[in-house]
DNA sequence: CCGCCTCTTTGACTTATGTTACGGTGCAAG
DNA sequence: CTTGCACCGTAACATAAGTCAAAGAGGCGG
């Protein structure tokens, strides 16, 4: 467990829940005052599986996480992707039982907080309970642009959609750009982002680079016309409630 | 607005909640206690537009209503389906802008409740509160099943994990049972819900019927064989995360 | 420096799903 | 009874994406 003296550890999930709801000075306070501890992970390492009754909410630190499933068939789909500053875990901890798997994408640094102390802090504190439901409410809005990217547009649009969405994210998590940012994950784990093989993912990123809309080298990403890209994967950034300055909103 | 002599219009409103938390008498009469319009909807007509900012949470009391987006090209992804009892559009309210539609799928009767009275109850009474935003999470769950659905399996077994879906609903709802159901929706509209053409959901209805495993008359839904539809969708109902005795696990 | 990873690219081929089109059925309105 | 419309089925054909396989291209440990 931390004391105040470690100062501040939590601080990217008060930035985080600071841009969905006015925190006061207190509320920051309470935040900062959780009851944690840290654990870390190694890349391909899991945080949550399938079916635990996950005692804890996560919080990453740094790093990158992603949940997913396993269908029947052995496939696996990738249900969303988790940065710096995200409550990876809220879903699964309140809903007692993990309904899919969270595993470390990159080498990963969490801070688990006992969930009664985050349901007790919700309800003490209106507005941090608010911010922590919203915080909630917005990843399922990516889940639903999700379904619709998978369900709706070719392998194309949706990887140039997905690259377009790390963009605004990272971005706004302080950890990159629209025009250029890192992003540690192979084809194969794109190709399992939005339904397509790897080699569909090769091919349509080919295709995304040979027209000029991207260029990769190893695992960064830059993006020289964010219009044209985000006219390519068909990307609205509504969908994830941010208004900040920077975003071009096409 | 309703006076408490219309006594108990929001109760399928409880009985949703009621699954989720342990609600006292109290709570369950503070719920049955908010303000509320009642209005109705023929099939196709709009609750909410994607960019709207509504100011209701409105709860289904009977019929059925969808959500969806148009992306680029025209086509239509449909994200959930909505029975009696559910929240419909707690998510757009409380994000402030709606980033989907909300359309009637039947004829539709809805109560809008206020969203700041929402809010507010759900913090004077935290039962109430954790079973709203229980509430919430398990729609965010649905949601990742059918990411999982769309992007990771085929016509055939998205079509069929979509009738298991339903048939659970349906019976926690009260509205049916895993045996036989009604859902009035053409195969548009379930085409549009598993991301495939009309045509192909043609061919993927088809054959499952001719392997035995629904039967349908007009719109009503038959399943003899539980097991069988259910391995065949590849089918298990714990993301729902309803408990309850009727429900056969597989 | 070598060898062994894992990841990526590419090619040839297959297949599931999309497209277009047309005919059938049932229901509702006049 | 007719007409029209919305939905459904199905056939022939087109294509995006999947599969299999093999060969580069780094990176890393020994």
């Amino acid at each position: 467990m931390a004391s105040l003296t470690d100062n501040g550890a939590l601080s990217p999930m008060v930035r985080k829940l600071a841009a969905w709801a006015a925190l006061s000075p207190e509320d920051e306070r309470a935040i900062l005052e959780l009851p944690y501890t840290v654990r870390s992970f190694s890349p391909g390492g899991y945080i949550v599986r399938d079916g635990d009754k996950p005692q804890n909410s996560c919080v990453l630190l740094s790093g990158f996480a992603y949940r997913h499933k396993i269908v029947g068939d052995g496939g696996r789909q990738i249900l969303s992707i988790h940065m710096k500053g995200d409550l990876v875990d809220l879903h699964n901890s309140l809903l007692h039982t993990a309904d899919h798997n969270v595993q470390a994408l990159s080498q990963v640094e969490l801070a688990c907080i006992p969930h009664e102390a985050v349901k007790e802090l919700a309800f003490a504190r209106p507005t941090v309970g608010v911010a922590m439901w919203y915080d909630t409410l917005v990843d399922a809005s990516i889940h639903r642009e999700w379904i619709a990217n998978v369900g709706r547009r070719d392998g194309r649009t949706r990887t140039a959609h997905l690259l377009c969405e790390f963009g605004v994210r990272l971005e706004t998590a302080g950890l990159g750009s629209t025009r250029e940012y890192d992003m540690p994950m192979t084809q194969e784990q794109l190709s399992d982002c939005t339904g397509l093989t790897p080699v569909h993912m090769s091919r349509s990123l080919k295709a995304l680079e040979s027209e000029g809309l991207v260029r990769r080298t190893k695992r960064a990403v830059s993006i020289d016309d964010w219009g044209r890209l985000a006219e390519a994967g068909d990307f609205r950034p509504d969908y994830l409630h941010v208004t900040m300055p920077g975003i071009p909103l096409l």
